[in-house]
RNA sequence: GGCCCGAUGGUCAAGCGGUUAAGACACCGCCCUUUCACGGCGGUAACACGGGUUCGAUUCCCGUUCGGGUCACCA
């Protein structure tokens, strides 16, 4: 038995398999031709974050357009910064989106697949196996170092303005002999178990990044930690000991890992593993006073995927708004596929941008509102309720008491051949509705300065003593037309136009008067579809009531 | 500061040695129109800068500037 062989006897006192074992285990997958073996492996820290999502769908597309496997890891080696019910929180966010998991972790506390433990917190015996076997290798030992001593050192290199870190002259421990390295454990030393980094920083390492393209870096001569004092292993060591045995192919991850992967790659190499292939999503950027900078968590509502529902914004639309991040040509084949499903468009990771994208919200809604035009009134009715009912009670209370009528509302002008697209997101319908509910109704008094209190009066009389009937929009329209002539107005707006001095006004302006009674807005849909909703005995009341109010 | 990556209108972006430098969002105008919306038509607006290479550079090379990422017992 070898000196480094006793010592990692000593550190490793538990582990009975050897590497070969997991191998067995965990063998090649059986899968067809080209299919990528991908994965999201977040850490339960927060809330889903829109990064994490739109990495997960750019991993889900990959799986799909390569007929492959997409299954969840989660990273949870961080206790002090682990949050309760984070993992469910992510799934749940995955499911809600349609997202769909192929292996690991599908939903909270549902794990399917034969690669796991998909919980780095219960793969703790694997890590330590590796472990040993690079200590036995003598390509890792123990390092004593203090975290003040490390800290110290940092200090002293930046003052010396060298490069920082643990390597070369500075990795102290790593002179250290086996029996000294023993001595210190058997005394109760606590250490980390640091990489002998073979690297030489003279040397460059060239790799291929799926979306970036070649990159060139200097070799990896840091003997970076791969377990922590605690025997918990970090980002690298999990990663490179992780995707090995569960057989990823393509690593698809946020852009912050790329300057590790010369790392990884000799991480990879050193424990005998062929690398997977790698693609770096670059981030999706925010606005900030001039400058741009990654999204982020503790400061942007609209990081968290939980931001899009309080909003209510639709699935859908959410979803379509990250495909033109992930591929920009995707508004192009939504123009000439608008009914196809979204698996079908011809996803690439070579189009997707180098660099992050700004976040834009004026395209999320133009997004949506195309999204929600295609909705029919039934559905628009259901999820308005639905945002409703969660996020805005006062709301849903009104909403709920005549579904028919609240259909009915978001049926207006929607079955057009150009159906109106004023809704990007639930939210929205708050206002749009409003003077609909006598609750949330607010008269105006404001009469067009075209349009004196006495014509408005005689409009407001003269259309009431019409009685006109507002089933049919074309007969409802002709009828006001027909009010014109006897009020003084033009009935056509290009004769007014011709001769403007022979008329008080025209049809739009009395149209204009009634509008305002109604609904107390100038602006709105179709005035007769809303009347026709109303009824007309509360159009009735708020005409007279306006007409009222304008004798004051 | 070292190491990486990037730079086309306000934003997202086509482009890959010769183009009137696409398109989308936003903005503005006009048309349609009972208002609004929708739709149609049009408009403002861009190759960061300096050197090369070349008959010719937005495109290739070098430098500068700027922006981003990263340099933990975090992921």
């Amino acid at each position: 038995m070898t000196a480094w062989e006793t010592l990692a006897k000593v550190m490793f006192p538990d582990v009975e398999k050897t590497p070969d074992d997991y191998e067995k285990q965990y063998p090649p997958r059986d899968l067809p031709e080209g299919a990528r073996v991908v994965r999201i492996a977040p850490s339960p820290t927060g809330f889903l974050h829109l990064g994490v999502f739109f990495t997960a769908m750019v991993n889900r597309l990959t799986a799909d357009v390569s007929r492959g496997v997409f299954f969840f890891r989660l990273e949870d080696t961080d206790k002090k910064r682990e949050v309760e019910g984070g993992a469910a929180d992510i799934l749940e966010g995955m499911n809600t989106y349609g997202l769909s998991i192929d292996e690991g972790f599908v939903a909270p506390g549902e794990i399917h697949g034969e690669y796991g433990p998909y919980q780095q917190s219960k793969r703790a015996v694997i890590y330590h196996t590796y472990a040993k076997s690079l200590v036995e290798q003598g390509l890792a030992y123990p390092c004593f170092c203090t975290e003040d001593a490390r800290a110290a050192a940092r200090q002293q290199q930046e003052a010396e303005k060298a490069r920082t870190g643990y390597y070369g002259p500075y990795a102290i421990c790593r002179n250290l002999t086996p029996e000294q390295a023993i001595e210190k454990i058997q005394n109760g030393e606590p250490y980390v178990v640091r990489l002998r980094a073979p690297g030489d920083p003279e040397r460059r390492i060239k790799f291929t990044d799926l979306i970036k393209g070649t990159i060139e870096m200097p070799e990896n001569d840091e003997d970076l930690v791969l377990l922590k004092s605690d025997g918990i292993p970090t980002y690298h060591f999990a990663h490179a000991v992780d995707d090995h045995l569960m057989r990823t192919t393509l690593v698809i991850r946020g852009d912050e890992w790329i300057s590790s992967v010369p790392k990884h790659i000799q991480l990879f190499s050193l424990l005998g593993f062929k690398a997977p292939k790698f693609a770096h999503v670059s981030p999706i950027m925010k606005e900030d006073n001039g400058g741009k900078r990654k999204l982020s968590k503790r400061h942007d509502p609209e990081a968290a995927m939980h931001f899009y529902a309080e909003q209510g914004y639709p699935k859908e639309s959410v979803l379509e708004y990250l495909m033109t991040i992930a591929n920009s040509d995707f508004e192009d084949w939504r123009r000439t596929h608008p009914d196809d499903d979204r698996s079908s468009f011809p996803f690439n990771l070579k189009k997707m941008s180098v660099s992050g994208a700004l976040f834009d919200m004026n395209k999320l809604n133009d997004v949506s509102k195309n999204v929600i035009s295609r909705m029919t009134a039934e559905e628009v009715s259901q999820k308005v309720l639905a945002w409703a009912e969660k996020y805005d009670s006062a709301f849903y209370n009104l909403l709920v008491k005549d579904k028919n009528f609240t259909t009915g509302i978001f049926n207006i002008d929607r079955e057009n051949a150009k159906p109106r697209k004023d809704l990007a997101k639930w939210s929205d319908a708050r206002d749009y509705t409003a003077y609909f509910f006598e609750e949330t109704f607010e008269p105006t008094v404001e009469l067009p300065e075209t349009v004196s209190s006495e014509d408005a009066k005689a409009i407001i009389n003269a259309y009431l003593a019409a009685n006109v009937p507002t089933e049919d929009k074309q007969v409802w329209f002709e009828a006001v037309k027909a009010l014109c002539p006897a009020l003084g107005f033009s009935p056509d707006v290009k004769a007014y136009k011709q001769n403007p001095d022979a008329f008080k006004g025209h049809v739009g302006d009395v149209s204009t008067v009634l509008r305002l009674a109604v609904t107390g807005r100038r602006n709105t849909p179709d005035l007769c579809a809303i009347m026709n909703l109303l009824g007309s005995d509360r159009v009735k009341a708020r005409l007279t009531a306006f007409s009222d109010s304008l004798t004051n």
